[in-house]
RNA sequence: GCCCCAGUAGCCCAAUGGCAGAGGCAGUGGACUUAAAAUCCAUUCAGUGUCGGUUCGAGUCCGACCUGGGGUACCA
């Protein structure tokens, strides 16, 4: 702490206008260079062909209040990719924006009695002045703001491209609905299955709901990412697989018995990964709140079953998962027939068995399947086994046996392996054409409307004759009434939307007559799921991006972000630029080739939140230590990846280490243009070593090691100056220069004015990455080790270019190494010219 | 429960299968100073979570386990 305190006293003393010539001042050259960027257009593209291009992409923020420790992280991140590949002479594209519909700035209005967009474009304000504060190398001429009319236009028009390709449609699903307030609640409003306002449980309600069609695409979305392997990280590809959740097995149909003329026979499909253990299926089941069961259940359980429903509506969340519940469920009345064997399986209804995966039934085989072994002994039901594991048996001991084993009691397939039972089901199945192979997916179609204000609006009119029309293209967009503020935007238990009257009630573009708009809006994953192709031409007027632009850069070469946006946003993104491309509109298929998850930033040991009362204040730490040594504190703190625990780095060291790259540039007395031919050929070696390294470094992300040789070429350039060849040296400028251009990847303002005091015009950024001299790259000699077992026994000062014989030569007549062979006879010698010898005696 | 990721010095972190240390923080000593800060120089500190395997050689590869973090969970 003290010692932090020093670096604060130390940074901060200088910053006076006042403060001598030759001292680091981070707030003048804070104050000076966004202005001279600015003029120079240093960051816009120039999209014009000459250069090859380059993309890359930040997650855009949302204009929660001003930027945090997290954005700065980030940011520093994607902008050292950025500036990375601008100095190896990319055309580089790197935009900014606001993913800017959204709740908070809904709850902000109906608080300050205002219109959410009051609360939304200040805020990006705020934010847009701090990241220029943060020198972040983008293009601000591309600006966007999902809410802006010109952008949700064409939020909008994919919206009917999809409707139009059958892939946004309209139907009823359970969602939660809290019965105090009126109102739908987002799952993330419900807290522990109660209302987080007013505390109500929360139950479940059926309403019509806009979904997009995303399982159509569950196959490709899951093949494609093998592209992605080793470019995304495997977490991320992990979580998305697991999340899309393919599974291989069949589809088995079951003669449902008729139990009167109303509830006549009729049949039944189950999904099962297991079809080799159909002989051991001993009842059946069916979700209990899926219509299905109502259809099934017979006039004496019926009131049972309409009881048990009311039930498990009222479940919370938290108990409905917890798989320590005991199982639950009624008889239904109803039988079914094994297609295999013949006989009547009765069928339950239970809460254990979900309405919307697979086909909402299933057949149970309690002997090799946990749930239902747990549901058959908590009713009686009997437990068969057909798969012998050598284990003790289901029923006695309660625990399925659910590995490899030979069939028993399964007829024809008797004695096979589960794994040649299985295929050897689904073909008699086939046969019998009572069954087929299916593979089913655990992904669900993307629930996207929301009864709400802040959002984009659905297109669409709804008709009393016409039915659903779309709004015409010529009609986009559907723009946000003004006019609703505060008290209106509160939730009555439809949309704030559906309270304007002057808005929703339109003539029907297909017939004229008087209908209604769709008064719900818009998931604000729909934003942000295509605004990287908006970033390519973002006042295109003709469509959602220029056709032509749009090929030149996606896909996005390097995007970075949260790893919280693993499933939803990456995947929703993925879905849509798929889709885009089944259009014809894009010739990508996939949106991001490479992705980067920043961690977060911690403070000792824990996120930063308010409750714990840790939270750092970026704007202070920006104005305590400035903005360069907070970017390169971030970024020299640890891999990019890992979290970054404030309590643990050193802004200060960052601090005190630009000022001591800083004092290189001052120190510098040769002319601007010397060749470096001439200087201390040591120190020309490891500059040049230092870029060669460097670039594998960057292209590897390792930013931090990358940061740390920039620390070793800057003391070894000290010690020279001090105690060298000196100031003066040619080697010097070489190696000072090549730490200005390395640094503005990380530390812009600090390298600009070293670039400046070094004679040279700005902008740093445009330096070009430096030049490597592979020859310099080449040690005079080199120091091989001699072990003997493994053991270092010897050093030899060889040249880089020994042979293997010789080295042999060189290391068996070594002294010390005689000394510990005493006389001993040899086994092998490994050599690996020129580092290495491993002498293994017999 | 299952699936990922990570365990190296007091701390943050480096090390194409080849001398465990590049860099930083903290510590210690010194130079400079009337003194302090800043600056500069020097320097202490671990055998890599545990056990086993592969190899001439393992922090690195393989297996099991321990600890920590993350994801997911009645998905048939």
């Amino acid at each position: 702490m003290m010692n932090e305190e020093a670096g604060y006293v130390s940074v901060q003393s200088h910053t006076d206008e006042n403060s001598e010539e030759g001292v680091y001042n981070f707030a003048r050259m804070e104050a000076k260079w966004p202005a001279v960027w600015d003029d120079l257009k240093v960051f816009t593209p120039l999209d014009d062909g000459s250069k090859e291009r380059r993309y890359v992409l930040d997650m855009f923020p949302y204009p929660s209040g001003d930027l945090h420790m997290g954005h700065a992280e980030a940011f520093a991140m994607g902008d050292v990719v950025s500036r990375y590949w601008r100095q190896l002479g990319y055309d580089v594209l790197h935009p900014i924006g606001w993913d800017s519909f959204g709740l908070p700035a809904e709850n902000a209005a109906i608080k300050r009695n205002a219109h959410p967009s009051e609360w939304t474009y200040a805020n990006i304000d705020t934010q847009a002045e701090s990241f220029k504060r943060y020198a972040i190398s983008v293009d601000w001429s591309r600006r966007l703001q999902t809410s802006d009319p010109e952008y949700y236009r064409w939020t909008q028009w994919l919206f009917k491209r999809f409707y139009e390709r059958g892939l946004a449609y309209r139907k009823d699903s359970p969602v939660n609905w809290c019965p105090q307030d009126q109102t739908v609640l987002a799952n993330e409003q419900v807290v522990n299955g109660t209302c987080e306002r007013c505390g109500a449980i929360v139950t479940k309600k059926s309403l019509n709901q806009w979904y997009f069609k995303i399982t159509d695409y569950a196959d490709r979305l899951l093949e494609d990412m093998d592209a992605l392997k080793g470019l995304w990280p495997d977490r991320v590809l992990a979580m998305q697989r697991n999340w899309i959740g393919r599974s291989e097995g069949a589809h088995v149909s079951f003669v449902i018995e008729a139990a009167s003329d109303e509830k006549p026979q009729r049949e039944l499909t189950v999904f099962t990964t297991r079809p080799d253990t159909l002989y051991g299926a001993t009842f059946f089941v069916v979700a209990a709140d899926s219509p299905l069961a109502l259809d099934l259940v017979t006039g004496e359980n019926a009131e049972a079953l309409s009881d048990y429903r009311e039930q498990v509506k009222a479940l919370s969340d938290i108990e409905r998962q917890s798989t320590e519940r005991p199982k639950t469920g009624v008889f239904t009345g109803r039988f079914a027939i094994n297609p295999l064997t013949g006989e009547k399986l009765p069928v339950w209804a239970a809460d254990y068995v979900l309405a919307d995966y697979g086909t909402g039934a299933i057949m149970a085989v309690p002997a090799h399947d946990q749930r239902d072994l747990d549901f058959a002994k908590a009713f009686g039901l009997p437990v068969r086994s057909v798969v012998d594991a050598g284990s003790s048996d289901p029923e006695a001991t309660g625990i399925a046996t659910v590995g490899e084993g030979t069939l028993i009691n399964s007829g024809e397939l008797n004695g096979l392996s589960k794994s040649e039972a299985i295929p050897a089901a689904i073909e008699i199945l086939e046969k019998l054409g009572t069954g087929e192979k299916f593979v089913n997916f655990r992904l669900r179609d993307w629930l996207l409307s929301r009864q709400r204000f802040w959002g984009t609006p659905i297109p669409i009119i709804h008709c009393p004759d016409c039915g659903e029309v779309p709004v015409p293209d010529d009609q986009l967009p559907v723009r946000l009434p003004e006019n609703l503020r505060g008290e209106d935007l509160s939730p009555k238990g439809t949309s704030p939307l559906a309270a304007a009257s002057d808005w929703v009630n339109v003539d029907c573009p297909k017939c004229g007559g008087a209908a209604k708009r769709d008064t719900d809006t818009m998931d604000t994953f729909v934003d942000s799921s295509w605004y990287f192709l908006r970033f390519v031409s973002p006042q295109f007027t003709e469509g959602p991006f220029d056709p032509e632009k749009v090929n030149d850069w996606m896909p996005v070469g390097q995007y970075v972000g949260g790893v919280e946006h693993a499933i939803l946003h990456l995947l929703y993104a993925r879905f849509f630029t798929k889709v885009i491309h089944d259009m014809g509109m894009l010739e990508a298929t996939e949106p991001f080739s490479r992705l980067l998850n920043q961690g977060q930033v911690l403070n000792g040991g824990k996120a930063m939140s308010k409750s714990l009362g840790n939270g750092v204040d970026l704007g202070a730490q920006l104005d305590r230590f400035g903005v360069d040594a907070v970017r390169l504190t971030m970024v020299f703190a640890g891999p990019p990846e890992d979290d970054v625990d404030w309590a643990d780095v050193s802004p200060s060291g960052s601090a005190k280490f630009l000022a001591r790259a800083w004092r290189l540039g001052q120190d510098v007395t040769s002319e601007p243009g010397t060749a470096a031919t001439s200087g201390d050929r040591v120190l020309r070696s490891l500059t040049h070593r230092c870029v060669h390294e460097a670039k594998a470094l960057l292209e590897g992300h390792k930013f931090n090691v990358t940061v740390a040789k920039i620390m070793e070429l800057v003391n070894a350039t000290r010690k020279v100056i001090d105690t060298g060849a000196g100031a003066g040296d040619p080697a010097v400028r070489e190696a000072t220069e090549a730490v200005a251009v390395l640094l503005s990847l990380f530390a812009p303002y600090t390298a600009e004015d070293m670039w400046q005091a070094l004679g040279h015009p700005a902008s740093v950024a445009n330096a070009g990455f430096p030049a490597v001299d592979e020859s310099l790259l080449v040690q005079a000699s080199i120091t091989a080790i001699v072990q003997v077992a493994g053991k270092v026994r010897d050093r030899l000062e060889v040249s880089p270019n020994i042979t293997e014989d010789q080295l042999r030569e060189l290391a068996l007549g070594s002294a010390a190494v005689q000394k510990v062979l005493d006389g001993r006879e040899i086994r092998t010698v490994v050599v690996r010219a020129p580092k290495l010898v491993n002498i293994v005696p017999a």
